[in-house]
RNA sequence: GCCGAAGUGGCGGAACUGGUAGACGCGCUGGAUUCAAAAUCCAGUUUCCUCGGAAGUGCGGGUUCGAUUCCCGCCUUCGGUACCA
């Protein structure tokens, strides 16, 4: 009987689904496993093949951990809010909600079909009123509480109140952006909105004015990685810098726990890195300079207080509050045009800028250390938003400093002496110090120790910690994501919602569109804005991160309606063991789901300090995407179009690469990918301003219908991302009709380790194919009948078992799940060789490949009529007794070349081995009838020989 | 520039903690089956020559009885990031 994957697969993932196969539940005796994927977002493309390598890898964990009798969480749902959702919606003039929801129809029927057993019961969307009612109170929650650097951790912003009352806020070591200290009396003698004003800069969610990415053209701010050179990802329009109003949230307090946890989980080490740079923790001092003739000071972060003395000129952010202030009126308008033409600049053209620019305010700083006067510039290498957006400048000793010092002839004093380092360059930080006073002779870090004591007794600044990372931007003036819980009353204070009234559903409206000049689009809902007590709703909305920073959690109980996570379901789930997806969101989304978990954590509301104990980036799956060229010099009426081979030929012509829809190419993905003559025609009928267009290759040209037959448009491959704009996405459906589902996954498991970027291809396909026919052949003799033997197995045929049962556990557990499959090819070849039927021997691989092809199996499991389902079944036990052999192959190798072998017992000592071989005529042959003499036998147990001669 | 990852046959890739380099698969070659083809099955397949060897894991060194694996110095590719004080 032939093995027919489309009559199978959709009976078992109908019985699976009626079943309720992989239904989990919360009250359960067996240990629990949570494997999670990062939920998709629902784009209106569809699923390609690149989705599901990481599901399907951990789908396999998922039903290994359950075969080896874990109670396993394996959930799915959808991140369903944020900016694409409303593009997508934008583009087809669909409302967002419809939208969405027929994407994840979509997405739910694709991911259905390849067979993955997620428990859809527990299925979430983040557009959800259900779910975001807590996605919003967590926001609420964030906004009732402080973080305590004392206690290291948030308390309720009640407690901070007391203590201000009782003590002002010199005592307390909270993380803020408060600016100087009262006393518990100033504090009392507050008016309400100033005492609002402070207790805002000490909460973790706030409302401050910073600057923003601002896309006029979208109407709303952008995150920075949501921008890429200056212009918005989606769109391509022009960002501007703009100062708003807008909620943050305090990430910074938990700096130190973000950097310091990753110790404790397990993550690779470069996403580690990755992560440990993003904070970007640096130790230095923090140090004021006065001003001269001036009250003002400037307070300056710097890692090389050692270098104070070597302090000529500082700059600060032309951003910077102090510019206007100490601007002197000579240098006004030179000022003013060099802000203008910071300003007028796009990010990209200021990113691109190499040249040095900067301008003289006119003022003068004190060094405090010398007391000499030196000039203050103002610079755009200098940044607004890092450190205190001042620099102190010591050009001999820092590299960006040195470059703006030569270019604005400024003064340089050499402080460090650096010939006893020959190799360090400008920016080590060795040496020693010269031409510094009280620091004269001392090497570097003792001088950083000793400048920071004496700016200290002086009074004038403190050691410091700095940090890259930055509060994030939770404000979107959009339509599409969660409504904030916040109302205003008529002094402009903010309320946060109890949580009885939430959710704060977000009104319906067809005017969802983005507003010019900075208006949310609910702003212009005034009926839902104004409240009937004469409050007034925030119109902003929460960016897409809000929703996925808890999901994790949310699926442990997501029907509850009393919490965002009932606290059985928490702490008999505790934390995910397994998190998989994608590197993309090594930094935000992972940084903002641990900040969110460690203060949830914090309350006292789930019980572990990090949310992802283990965490698998798998690589994406590329595209190819092929492109022809077009000549930019032919005429509009006749442009020219030339194949890969001649644009390279014509070197200094002057092509631009038009991307080609992959489906009209043949040898898709080869070098020698092609346009013929029908390809050309579904070109034009694509691309329509092209139907006058010529087509030259080296076999003819194409014109108005008229070519060879046998025309060969040669396009230029290049592997990148597979995405919609590029016209290279490869739906899986095709692939799974032809092959079949538990053919599909198994493929993709078989590219290539699971972390590594690879292209798409489908060469070796039938290689996974004829595995699987192979494997279902093992059941059924030649006339193609189910014939099963009863007989007890061979040594042989157990040990072919037992090897694949040893080598499969290894590889899933390390996460090599293309090494299984070829385990599992080995397997079956080695079988088949022997004609093995025994059911002792099949039964127990078909338990073991019932992870990666899990309906094929549940077939087998179903005529070999056990009972229940293979995926409930007792995963094989390994048994090293049946790999044991009497007697063992050796390589012999002379002198590390492997020139023969040789068998031993497998209980010979070293020494018998080392007798044995000598004796060999191999090694007699290199040795003695070589003319040389053995000098040294080595013998590694189990392993090999290694005769030395010489 | 910095950070991270990686360079192995015609191709995707194996090789556990330094121990037979090229598992497994694709492709290719030859054969069987067939009127023929597809499918299937069997055998071969790193390169070079004098058929006994020689060379060989990006390049150049080093450590070792033995290096794809460890160390030093380069080159290339991919990913991330950027005037980060």
């Amino acid at each position: 009987m032939d093995y027919t994957p489309g009559n199978i697969e959709q009976k078992w993932r109908d019985h699976w689904k009626a079943e309720g196969t992989y239904k989990v539940s919360n009250d359960s005796d067996k240990p629990k496993y949570y494997v999670l994927d990062m939920f998709p977002y629902p784009s209106g493309a569809g699923l390609h093949v690149g989705h599901p390598l990481g599901y399907i890898a951990s789908d396999i964990y998922a039903r290994y951990k359950r075969l080896n009798g874990f109670n396993v969480l394996h959930p799915m749902g959808f991140d369903a809010f944020g900016l694409p959702a409303e593009e997508y919606a934008l583009q087809t003039g669909i409302h967002p909600a419809t939208s969405t929801k027929d994407n994840m129809e979509r997405y739910r029927e694709q991911l259905s079909a390849l067979g993955f057993s997620f428990d859809w019961d527990r299925d979430l969307y983040t557009c959800d009123p259900k779910y975001y009612k807590w996605t919003q109170w967590i926001f609420a929650e964030l906004f009732g509480h402080y973080y305590d650097q004392t206690a290291k951790k948030a308390l309720p912003i009640s407690e901070l109140e007391k203590i201000f009352a009782a003590s002002g806020n010199k005592q307390v070591k909270a993380a803020n952006s408060y600016k100087g200290k009262f006393t518990a009396e100033e504090w009392k003698a507050m008016d309400k909105v100033t005492q609002a004003d402070t207790l805002m800069a000490y909460r973790l969610a706030y409302r401050k004015v910073g600057y923003v990415n601002w896309c006029e053209e979208l109407g709303t701010v952008l995150a920075n990685d949501q921008v890429k050179d200056g212009i918005s990802e989606r769109g391509g329009y022009p960002v501007v810098q703009k100062a708003m109003k807008q909620w943050y949230l305090r990430i910074t307090a938990y700096a130190d726990r973000l950097l310091y946890d990753l110790d404790e989980i397990d993550w690779s080490d470069s996403l580690k890195t990755i992560q440990r740079n993003w904070i970007g923790r640096s130790e230095g001092a923090s140090l004021f300079f006065d001003v001269k003739d001036s009250d003002e000071k400037i307070e300056v972060f710097t890692t090389r207080p050692d270098t104070t003395f070597g302090v000529t000129y500082m700059v600060l952010a032309p951003e910077h509050d102090l510019v206007a202030k100490l601007t002197t009126e000579g240098q006004k308008q030179k000022v003013a045009d060099y802000i203008a033409k910071v300003n007028a600049k796009s990010e990209v053209e200021r990113m691109a800028e190499k040249e040095v620019t900067g301008e003289f305010i006119g003022a003068y700083a004190i060094n405090p250390f010398t007391n000499t006067a030196v000039p203050i510039w103002i610079g755009e290498y200098v940044l607004k938003d890092y450190g205190t957006g001042a620099i102190m400048a010591v050009p001999s000793d820092d590299e960006r400093d040195n470059r703006f010092a030569t270019k604005f002839g400024l003064e340089i004093i050499d402080v460090v002496d650096k010939s006893k380092y020959p190799s360090a360059t400008l920016n080590d930080k060795v040496g020693i110090i010269k031409n510094s006073g009280f620091m004269n002779g001392m090497e570097v870090p003792d001088a950083i120790t000793a400048a920071c004591k004496k700016a200290e007794e002086m009074g004038i600044g403190e050691m410091h910690i700095n940090y890259k990372l930055r509060d994030a931007n939770f404000g979107r003036q959009r339509y599409w994501g969660e409504p904030f819980p916040v109302m205003y009353d008529a002094d402009g204070l903010a309320h946060v919602m109890k949580v009885d009234d939430l959710p704060l559903v977000l009104p319906d409206t067809e005017d969802f569109k983005p507003a010019k000049g900075g208006r949310s689009p609910l702003a212009r809902m005034e009926d839902w804005t104004n409240l009937p007590n004469g409050m007034t709703r925030e119109t902003d909305v929460m960016p897409a991160v809000a929703g996925s920073s808890w999901y994790f959690l949310r699926y442990m109980d997501p029907h509850n309606d009393e919490a965002f996570v009932g606290q059985d379901a928490v702490n008999y789930w505790q934390d995910v063991d397994l998190y998989v997806g994608g590197s993309e969101h090594a930094v935000a989304h992972l940084m903002y789901a641990r900040f969110w978990h460690k203060f949830l954590h914090d309350k006292g509301l789930v019980p572990t300090n990090e949310p992802f104990k283990k965490l698998v980036n798998q690589g994406m799956i590329q595209g190819v995407i092929e492109f022809i060229f077009l000549d930019k010099n032919s005429p509009q009426d006749a442009r020219r179009f030339v194949s890969a081979d001649i644009a390279e030929k014509e070197a200094d012509g002057d092509f631009a690469k038009i991307p080609v829809h992959v489906d009209f190419v043949s040898n898709y993905g080869s070098p020698k990918s092609y346009l013929s003559k029908e390809g050309i025609e579904k070109f034009i009928d694509w691309r329509k301003e092209y139907k006058n267009a010529t087509f030259e290759t080296s076999n003819g040209t194409y014109q108005n219908g008229e070519s060879a037959a046998d025309i060969n448009m040669l396009t230029l491959s290049e592997v990148g991302k597979m995405s919609k704009s590029k016209f290279n996405v490869i739906n899986p459906d095709a692939v799974i009709n032809r092959y079949g589902t538990d053919c599909f996954r198994m493929y993709e498991m078989f590219l290539g380790p699971i972390e590594q970027a690879k292209p798409w291809d489908t060469k070796g396909i039938d290689g996974v194919s004829k595995f699987l026919k192979r494997y279902w052949g093992l059941f059924f003799d030649k006339n193609e009948k189910w014939s099963l033997s009863e007989e007890a197995p061979t040594k042989d045929e157990l040990k072919i078992l037992h090897t694949a049962i040893k080598k499969v556990t290894h590889d899933i557990e390390r996460f090599s799940f293309n090494t299984c499959v070829s385990a599992f090819m080995v397997c079956s070849n080695d079988l088949r060789k022997w004609r093995c039927n025994k059911r002792a021997i099949l039964k127990e691989m078909t338990i073991l490949l019932a992870p990666f092809a899990p309906h094929v199996t549940e077939e087998i499991w179903n005529r070999l009529g056990e009972s229940g389902s293979v995926h409930h079944a007792a995963y094989p036990v390994f048994d090293e007794a049946h790999l044991k052999e009497d007697s063992i192959e050796y390589p012999i190798s002379i002198n590390g070349k492997k020139r023969g072998v040789a068998e031993f017992s497998s209980d010979a000592s070293k020494a018998d081995i080392e007798a044995a071989a000598r004796e060999l005529a191999v090694v007699k042959k290199w040795s003695v009838e070589d003319g040389k003499q053995i000098r040294k036998i080595i013998v590694v147990p189990g392993r090999m020989v290694n005769v030395v001669v010489g």
